[in-house]
DNA sequence: TTATTAAAATACCAAAAGGTCTTTTAATAT
DNA sequence: ATATTAAAAGACCTTTTGGTATTTTAATAA
């Protein structure tokens, strides 16, 4: 569905959700571990997505990531777009530019319902209601 | 949704089909500019097309790219699945192997409705039916 | 039987994705 | 101050994907 680093990405940004509703701050070899994701490609991926502004960090002793808990909770969606773009939910099966309502390819009109539902659920879900849905248990991360 | 192979197989099969529906064998010229697709490209994925076996070609003057019409119709999970596998319509929206019904992540119940409508799209419809619902027009391939 | 035509085979090439490793910078505890 | 800890930065590296170009083989028409 969606390439490796917007997994590892997702995982990762729910579990430091996760750990920062326990009052824990993880660091990238924690995160890392616990998502079962590459060790330095970890590292990369959270880094970009301090930069990108979805994320905090703290280096040095006591260092790690979290979340500025003052902000709107994030929508997968917000996610996926800044990392992979819209190719998964939008955009034609055919790979058409030019497909669409009024030109559509042979498999457009039985797309879109499909495109619509994966648009619908990584823009309703975000990292906060995950973090919770998997503090409730019976869900897994990695391991 | 596919990824640049899948999608210029699937425009070039159906393409091919609709033009044996008007009694032609096109060539890799022919297919590569009526699908948009880059030329030596297109040539390549038809070849290996027809050596996964599910196009016939034939070399020399008055050669091309044709189908068996004896052979049953070809679903586009069939394509899409020796090309590229099935990650796109299985596997979690995390990339968790050990997610499942038993395992889930916590997007499985989410995602397990579009998966299957994926998948029963694209077993359903196939590159005759495709080339039909083309030939009744209102429908592009390129262009 | 020889041109001509067109696919097959093959050899590259470039960019993107995925991943590893080392060095630098910043925070903190001693 | 300094040792320690941990993220940031950046240099590489490998594989896959996407694409190009040339040579070879096979079919056919003249």
């Amino acid at each position: 569905m969606f390439n490796k680093e917007t997994e590892y990405a997702l995982r990762g940004l729910v579990y430091v959700q996760f750990q920062q509703m326990l009052g824990h701050k993880p660091g990238i070899v924690e995160v890392a571990r616990e998502i079962e994701a590459p060790l330095f490609y970890t590292g990369k991926i959270l880094q970009r997505l301090v930069k990108m502004g979805f994320l905090m960090s703290t280096k040095g002793k006591g260092g790690g990531f979290y979340f500025d808990a003052t902000k709107p909770e994030l929508p997968l969606k917000t996610v996926v777009q800044a990392i992979e773009g819209d190719k998964t939910y939008a955009g034609c099966g055919f790979g058409l530019k030019e497909c669409g309502d009024e030109n559509p390819c042979p498999l457009h009109e039985q797309f879109a319902p499909i495109r619509a539902a994966i648009s619908k659920l990584i823009g309703q879900n975000t990292v906060q209601s995950l973090a919770r849905d998997f503090r409730k248990g019976g869900t897994i991360l990695g391991l």
